[in-house]
RNA sequence: CGCGGGGUGGAGCAGCUGGCAGCUCGUCGGGCUCAUAACCCGGAGGUCGCAGGUUCGAAUCCUGUCCCCGCAA
């Protein structure tokens, strides 16, 4: 098949590959290097990157819905069209040009966790389980007829960033399997439920903000549904204290929410709503990311005094 | 030229109003103990990121350069 592939971060590198591989790439579209890192230095997004490795011609519009674009897209004449986090909305006019459709790889079990951040979301949740899905896109967001699901299971000391590895693999997989059913005309489309849909709204910088009187749980699965990004932070005598790991420790009520209670090359032990959270790894400004055993070789850890 | 912080024994830090390089941990040797990631005694290990400059003398002041990090995006 002739297809157009449009994505944007690592997790839709692995599902260019797929399409690379069995299928005829005729254009990827991506958005548009943006000033990144401390310098501001203008970055290639991570799918012009692997585009350009293997000659594909990249497009990077600002906006994909002119008049301008449509007509470009109508000349590369695309079977079908993919899209995995493209981080822009398809009109209905574009959805209709590719006479197979447009389909979509998401990083959740449909209809659960429809939006931007389903990885994340679905640990901070505490799930056990996720996934991804494929699907046929319409114009809502992430509402369209799904194709196939595949699960993930999430252990409890499974972060953010280790999770997306799994279901970028996954996704490529999976894309695969339903490019060659869409190609033999077996692809079957399941609706989705709406009444048991949910939505992983964009993260910025406060979802990292720990609420220390939240139970033990809660702030252990905020921790690592958000690390390597935003990634939890508190507040530790006035300085800006990330949290990368930590472990639900004992059932109990020592001292207010957000106190430092023990502080040993083990943890740093804090009082949440319903128990104590066991630090682990944590960074604060200009210094690097350390384990708390660490840590208090060279730094002073009151205990006593409140985070957050 | 987006803003800012930092590079000191294996690890994490202090010293930086210039004058013999210090702390915690680890490591090596010895001791104590039924035993220990415990405790006691002793030791090794650093051209203080690199290159210049100022000075009687620089980790400490000035200039340049490389690398790392926080914010912001």
């Amino acid at each position: 098949m002739r297809i157009v592939f449009m994505g944007t971060p690592d997790f839709a590198v692995s599902s260019l590959e797929t399409c690379i591989q069995a299928h005829e790439v005729v254009g990827v579209f991506t958005q548009p290097d943006r000033p990144k890192g401390r310098g501001k230095k203008l970055a290639p997004p991570p799918v012009k990157v692997k585009a350009v490795e293997h000659g594909i011609d990249v497009y990077q519009p600002e906006k994909l819905k002119t008049a301008e674009n449509v007509a470009l897209l109508k000349s590369l004449a695309p079977d079908l069209i993919v899209v995995v986090a493209y981080g822009q909305i398809l009109s209905k006019e574009i959805l209709d040009i590719p006479p197979s459709g447009c389909i979509n790889v998401h990083a959740s079990l449909l209809p659960k966790y429809r939006g931007a951040s389903p990885i994340n979301w679905a640990i901070v949740q505490g799930e056990k389980v996720t996934g991804v899905t494929t699907m046929y896109m319409d114009v809502g967001l992430d509402t369209g007829d799904m194709i196939e699901k595949v699960e993930v299971e999430i252990t409890p000391d499974m972060n953010a960033g280790e999770l997306h590895d799994i279901l970028m693999e996954k996704g490529g997989l999976v894309l695969g399997t339903t490019l060659e059913k869409i190609d033999q005309g077996k692809a079957e489309r399941t609706p989705q439920d709406d009444a048991l849909s949910s939505y992983a709204p964009l993260l910025d910088k406060n979802t990292g903000i720990i609420d220390w009187t939240n139970p033990v749980q809660t702030i252990v699965n905020q921790i690592r549904g958000l690390n390597p990004w935003p990634v939890a932070v508190t507040t530790f005598e006035g300085k800006k204290m990330k949290i990368y790991s930590a472990q639900c420790g004992e059932t109990e009520k020592k001292g207010a929410p957000g106190e430092i209670l023990e502080v040993n090359k083990n943890g740093l032990y804090v009082q949440a709503g319903d128990g104590i959270v066991n630090v682990q790894i944590l960074q604060f400004p200009n210094s690097k990311r350390m384990h708390i055993s660490q840590y208090i070789l060279g730094h002073d850890v009151p205990c006593g005094i409140l985070l957050g």
